[in-house]
DNA sequence: ATCATAGTCGTCTCTCTGACGATAAGCACA
DNA sequence: TGTGCTTATCGTCAGAGAGACGACTATGAT
């Protein structure tokens, strides 16, 4: 009978939590890592998880993730909702959706779906601990996702394949757009945004090479006029992110 | 008091209801075309819309996509989850997770969240109606896009931003995946293959470029053994998906 | 036989990349 | 005040790949 209903009348199922989970990368200390908040309640109490939350009822999806982003980080995002131009030297952090996960079984307590987005952010000071998360941390993703979880244990729910798909969308997305940038300060040298690819991409990139290709792509970066000596070296010249959002030829991650 | 357990019992929400809907993809006429059914019921009774349908208490999104486009085209879907490569001469068509929606109203009835799915399929025969919809058509996605709505009127729910976005897909994954086959028969030629690259895009392609390319990119194409010259002209060679997923290098658009 | 149609192979040029040499301009020390 | 170390930036060269397009091939239609 509910199935006889089912295609009209939407009350008549049983209901669905929907979630949002967040994938928050940021470049430290040369590596590429993720935020992580601590489980203080069960399930999986304890285990390190993705931070997200609930969807409240009267508020979107990418709303919910900005909410959620906000009172975890204290980070504003930007979303940057479908082919629309990110705009320059934005003080935000990048936010866009990731994918949706919804097996019957990947909450124990009920059917949750959760909305996952990916959120690329400059550095930032160790994270506050909020809302249900005893605590929180950087974990750099090479041990996530290689063969050593977090403290020998897993992150809890399916995060780690969240995670894993955040971090693949990552690799992938800054061949072919400008969303490198999102990585950096407002202001960014050419040699800052190499240790960004670098870091994203775990390989060692060649700085002349790297130089002309940015340098050489219109709309990629913007001179802002000033120099940095903050890398040590010879003075490098400020940028900020230029208005185009597509690579045209992509960057090329090397040795595919 | 509802914020306050929110983050910690789930079942003290307001309930959502998560629908699949389908942005089903073919070549036909040489033109990209969506699969449309008409709406017998209200809301937006009378209007065209995409396919789908609730997802059942106990079924997998993925899942409940595949039985939505079984019970509306009779196709047997196979979903390429992750980076796992796409069998060669798979018979089904391809099923992808497009993005979720979830404006607070864009479903008038109750709070809906929708997850949308991509599915490219070979040419079919006119799609049986099914279900819920009193009739079903294949509609050129150009007139759809276009400035003029389907018979003057647009799809029903956000189903235009949701087949923009599907379409938006499809031409970006051609570029850098072997996806355009999904197009295709299993015995394909490669003037088959050309003419669907030039009907997502909307371009006219150079048949001598494109076969160099395609017949030069390793693991792209199979020769199966066989001609055929169902396109006229010289007997052309059939080929077979081959095993690779990516290209690399992409397959360029013309003119960005 | 001739033509129209599509498929396939080659060639040339231009652009972009990868490899790598060379120079520039700061800072840390002796 | 150099000397050395670091990073930034410019140049050069060879090779891969793409766009433009000529030439030839193998069918069916008339």
């Amino acid at each position: 009978m509910i199935v006889a209903m089912s295609r009209y009348d939407p009350s008549a199922f049983p209901p669905f939590a929907v979630t949002v989970d967040l994938v928050v990368l940021t470049v430290r200390d040369h590596a590429l890592c993720a935020l992580l908040v601590r489980r203080g309640e069960p399930p999986f109490q304890g285990y390190w998880a993705l931070p997200g939350g609930f969807v409240r009822p009267d508020e979107g999806l990418a709303e919910a993730a900005s909410r959620e982003l906000a009172e975890e980080t204290g980070l504003r995002a930007h979303s940057a909702p479908g082919h629309e131009a990110v705009g320059p030297g934005a003080a935000g952090a990048h936010l866009e959706q990731l994918a949706t996960y919804g097996h019957p079984q990947r909450d124990p307590r009920m059917r949750v779906v959760s909305v996952a987005y990916l959120v690329l952010a400059p550095d930032l000071p160790t994270p506050r601990a909020g809302g249900d998360a005893s605590s929180a941390r950087w974990a750099p993703v090479g041990e996530l996702l290689g063969q050593s979880p977090v403290d020998g244990v897993p992150l809890a729910f399916d995060h780690g394949l969240i995670l894993a798909d955040g971090v693949e969308r990552a690799r992938s997305k800054i061949e072919y757009s400008s969303l490198a940038t999102a990585f950096c300060p407002t202001e960014f040298t050419v040699g800052e945004l190499r240790r960004v690819y670098e870091a994203v991409w775990g390989v060692v990139l060649d700085p002349r090479n790297f130089h002309r290709k940015v340098t050489g792509t219109p709309g990629f970066l913007l001179p802002s006029g000033g120099t940095t000596t903050r890398q040590g070296g010879r003075p490098a010249q400020l940028f900020t992110a230029g208005g185009a959002s597509a690579l045209n030829p992509p960057m090329l991650r090397p040795e595919s």
